[in-house]
DNA sequence: CCCTGGGCTTTTGCATACGAAAGTCTGTAT
DNA sequence: ATACAGACTTTCGTATGCAAAAGCCCAGGG
């Protein structure tokens, strides 16, 4: 997933007619329709804005961002409509962009958002799944715990995060699929300081959920994804208060 | 709403005109900022989509609705971008804009998901509200079932909206407000046909979920609210189904 | 009769142009 | 020195222009 725009400056053919830039070569091309040049604008704010190039609070010059990314302004305007929606950047009339700045309550919303939507899909995953994907589910989990053996941190993080996406893809509820996916990468984005993955607790109780699963137990399933969202957000908010006293105090 | 009726004059920057320091010191700078024209195009869409002006399916030629909302492509452009992220329209690379056509399916995912948000609402109303928050509901309350009473269809779903709209005021969650917003929007449109208020069940459902609020007790609020719009959503199933039986015997 | 393909039309996607608003700087008066 | 007014610069918002893709129509062949 890594098409960063180049750092020099994409050699503009800008002779009347378009060239595609630094984006268009997307490695995924296997769509009949090729994709607009905004999806992959889109794509790449992005990025920059998880992995920090564009820094929360940022001005975002439009001209800029074309540049940098080798298109015009249009596909950029249009892309950033559709990040202001996502709650990835703010637009103030006559103003521009300007990476959103969450503030702590909203990242803690946005954890409590996200556990009642999980929690409602391990609610729907636990009505829905066969043996099939219970045993898929069971695959995640030894995944998981090797990598916890062999302190493969993002063995942990990947396989956690397809552990969850599967039982949200088991809910057989695609609007509740794209609220989910959509607020997960606003959460990660927010907490990225502090995500490490919690560990031995975590996985156990991912096997506690799948067991309810398993079992076809909705309630149960329910109520284990519950704790298990609202422990992390616990945990969220303990490792973000020790470092902001870090911060304080050196 | 073309402002660019006259001939280009390119070389006079005409940067003079501004009313911005000409006249004295007012104390009240009062600056308001003009919506840009998207907005107006976005609202203006929603309402077209909402009120069945624009139909389900159909596609929207950018051109078109360009001309009948006297502006250029572009803002309408842009405004398409934010309806197709928020659910209203689908986007199809080179072949442009069409009405979102909801499948049964996600029409009933989409209840689903308002039912968890709202009972999450209800569960933090419960734990924030205060003496005075509670007056205002019970205020509602009984202006909807005055509105009951009187037979006064209209009145009985601005309250009742206007109600749960104060509940998830109430929750001090901005995100999941904005939320519930966006997806009571859909539910609505897509329900129109059949969306008649429950009437008495419904509002002795209130009464109770305002007495758990008003004692604080969570727990009991959030499964009074869960029973409410769950309700409410096997009767749209219930009315859906009988809609359509009736359209396939006649 | 149905399928097919090549030109014609429509519509999108992107680029560019330009006025206007917001932000910035500088010089002057107090 | 400070505060303010006015120009200057930057950036946004919108309109317009143009090439290419998609859709359409109709003639010709299986």
């Amino acid at each position: 997933m890594n098409h960063n725009a180049s750092p020099a400056t994409p050699g503009s053919p800008s002779g009347r007619r378009r060239g595609r830039g630094a984006l268009g070569s997307s490695p995924v091309q296997r769509v009949q329709r090729p994709a607009p040049l905004r999806q992959a604008v889109y794509d790449a704010l992005v990025e920059l804005i998880i992995n920090g190039t564009l820094k929360p609070g940022q001005h975002l010059v439009e001209l800029e961002l074309a540049e940098l990314l080798g298109v015009s302004r249009q596909p950029v305007r249009e892309a950033l409509q559709r990040l202001q929606t996502e709650g990835w950047v703010d637009l103030r009339p006559a103003q521009g962009a300007f990476v959103h700045l969450p503030t702590e309550a909203e990242a803690d919303q946005l954890l409590g958002v996200r556990s009642v939507l999980e929690t409602y899909s391990a609610r729907l995953a636990a009505q829905q799944a066969d043996a099939q994907d219970v045993e898929r589910l069971w695959e995640l989990q030894r995944e998981g715990e090797r990598a916890l053996a062999d302190d493969d941190v993002d063995g942990l993080v990947s396989t956690n995060a397809r552990l969850h996406a599967f039982i949200t893809e088991l809910s057989g509820n695609a609007v509740l699929a794209e609220l989910i996916a959509l607020v997960d990468r606003r959460v990660r984005w927010y907490y990225t300081p502090i995500a490490r993955p919690r560990g031995h607790d975590s996985w156990a109780e991912h096997a506690e959920l799948i067991r309810a699963i398993a079992a076809g137990d909705a309630d149960t399933a329910s109520q284990v994804m519950n704790r298990h969202t609202e422990r992390t957000r616990q945990t969220y908010h303990e490792r973000r208060t020790a470092a902001g006293d870090e911060n304080t105090s050196g």
